[in-house]
DNA sequence: AAATTTGCTACAAACGTTTGTAGAGCTTCA
DNA sequence: TGAAGCTCTACAAACGTTTGTAGCAAATTT
């Protein structure tokens, strides 16, 4: 029962309470100091703190031993069902470590980007996961020899400044090529996400790269790309591949919401799925499977991605750098938006 | 050009740097005070400290001043996907006033949710949003007379101890009943969300509310208890609601993943939806509109429940008390989900 | 019994800000 | 010329912690 909500319990309280000096109460407190204190000293410490109903200022404690225990996360697109699992397994892993994580929406504009990140940094925080990077990203530099570690997260930089958790793109879309490949396509066109985005690039290469693999010549791997990883861009970009490749059997796309935006064209245009046209899709975002027709998608395994990049910023933190990237195995699930031609 | 990435430059060292007090430099760089120093003083400060890559410590400034500039928010289940448009409307609104959000998931966990609750508190937020309220919360008991304003969000408790933003449900579930009794049904069932959630309990006394109005008699309105708004639980009761009432021609589920449950056992079952049985859901989650069959559901507008929510919270920082809550109207959204029986 | 060690606690400085107050230099007016 | 007022800047205290150091009593050693 704190006394004044407006006026909270400090430790002088606590001290005072207790009759002694507010420093012993301190570490009285902490676990790692209590056997600095005589152990029934300690007890009545900790009695009449619970009672007084204490509770640390970690503002106070963070200015004095320079760690905030708060870490930051930017996401591009929080609507994006990509993220939601993510999030998940990077707070699963830094709640158990004491941290809380500040998340932020750079809603793909730099501006706002430059102030979420000026943001986090002010409030001290001791880490940075960032979901937003994009190829050649001036607003990365600022902050790369900030005192911040960083880890990049599902995109990565043109030069790989800082460790990056990523899927493997180009693996990935391989199985999706070489998956419609087996069934007996051979005129597959691909709409690929921005170039300014690792992912858009990546994926476009493994498009490439298996296309070449299987020698599918060119005029039959027709690429459009899509200004964004969107539905509504997803819609336009395929009309464009229509029009321009009416012979074309089937299409990869750069992410499952292009591909859903390529549903919209097709219930539009009168093309059955997969009869008329199989598609994929890319990352498995939840409910891919009970769409209609079941999207048939490279799968990532989200909430590892998650995982794995709190994990490695936490070794970041603690001091110990990580060489390289973390590469997921990106795993194809077939559903019914495939078929043979 | 921060010198040392160890060594953060201060308020000091711009004082040194440009030689004044440092007191003088705080006065300058803060616009509210800045008429209280010489212009062409504070133009060199503000200069010098641009060169030298000065960036303010919200820790010290929140130290002294009491305001963090950080509100927490709570979620019951971040890979539900009813939230990240919430969030995104929040952030959208708390950015804008220089606020940045801690956000954490609950995952339904009494133990965790008061571990985030403490963390958040011990971090001085100056608001919280808590999505993950229980109707009996004895958590929510501690915090409500503590120091920070609480909004409840979606979910409320049993006395309203706090100011909520919430969907209408039972004039929703409502919309839902008449919809279908509309097209004819007369024996509808209802799959509750759990009776401790004030969803579940809201979204029960509207279906029985609507049941009245209609005069549609008590055993022809069956009504299973789901254990949680999940996929999974939605399934298990489906399978016993079937199971008891095999004349059923209509199921109002509590939400859409209880919904998609429901497709699931649908399929199992070998009944085509919505010939053989029409079902409703709740929220029009995200891509309730490209699933199989395409949900029929009422539309609670998520994005304007975040910013409402923030708004109301920021309203509560700066002393303007609200008095009651704030109830959103739904919309029913008919898709293909439902028919005549 | 004196000297040394051990166990514990109090004191004080520091972290980087904000902000009240005192005072220095200047102008203005009697 | 001296008092009074006005601008501006420096000083200092405070926010709530953590942690190095000093000191004091009791316990141990010689």
């Amino acid at each position: 029962m704190p006394a004044d909500p407006k006026n909270p319990v400090t430790l002088k309280d606590v001290a005072t309470a207790s009759g002694v000096h507010f420093s012993t109460v301190s570490r009285a407190l902490n676990p790692a100091t209590r056997n600095l204190v005589k152990p029934q000293i300690a007890a009545r410490i900790l009695e009449t703190a619970r009672t007084l109903g204490y509770r640390p200022n970690s503002l106070a404690s963070s200015l004095r031993t320079k760690r905030s225990g708060v870490v930051g996360v930017v996401v591009p697109d929080m609507a994006s069902l990509l993220f939601p699992p993510i999030l998940e397994g990077i707070e699963h892993n830094l709640l158990k470590e004491g941290y809380m994580t500040i998340v932020a929406n750079s809603a793909n504009d730099p501006q706002r980007h430059r102030r979420i990140l000026e943001g986090m940094m002010e409030r001290q925080v001791d880490g940075l996961i960032i979901a937003s990077a994009t190829l050649r990203d001036p607003i990365l530099d600022e902050w790369l020899q900030g005192h911040a570690p960083i880890v990049l997260m599902n995109r990565t930089d043109e030069f790989g400044r800082a460790p990056a958790v990523l899927s493997d793109d180009i693996k990935g879309i391989g199985l999706a090529v070489h998956h419609l490949a087996g069934l007996g396509h051979r005129r597959i066109g691909h709409i690929a996400g921005p170039a300014s985005l690792s992912t858009g690039a990546a994926r476009l290469n493994g498009f490439l790269l298996a296309c070449a693999e299987l020698s599918i010549p060119e005029a039959q791997r027709p690429v459009v790309t899509s200004a964004a990883f969107s539905r509504e861009e997803g819609r336009r970009a395929c009309v464009t591949l229509l029009a321009q490749n009416p012979d074309l059997t089937a299409i990869v796309a750069a992410n499952d919401m292009i591909a859903l935006g390529c549903y919209d064209v097709f219930a539009q245009q009168g093309l059955v799925c997969p009869r008329d046209m199989s598609i994929t899709g890319y990352n498995d975002s939840p409910f891919m499977d009970v769409v209609s027709p079941p999207l048939s998608t490279v799968r990532i395994h989200q909430r590892d991605m998650g995982l794995e990049a709190s994990r490695l910023l936490l070794a970041r933190i603690a001091g110990q750098d990580m060489p390289g990237d973390v590469l997921l195995r990106p795993q194809f699930i077939a559903r019914q938006s495939t078929a043979a031609p």
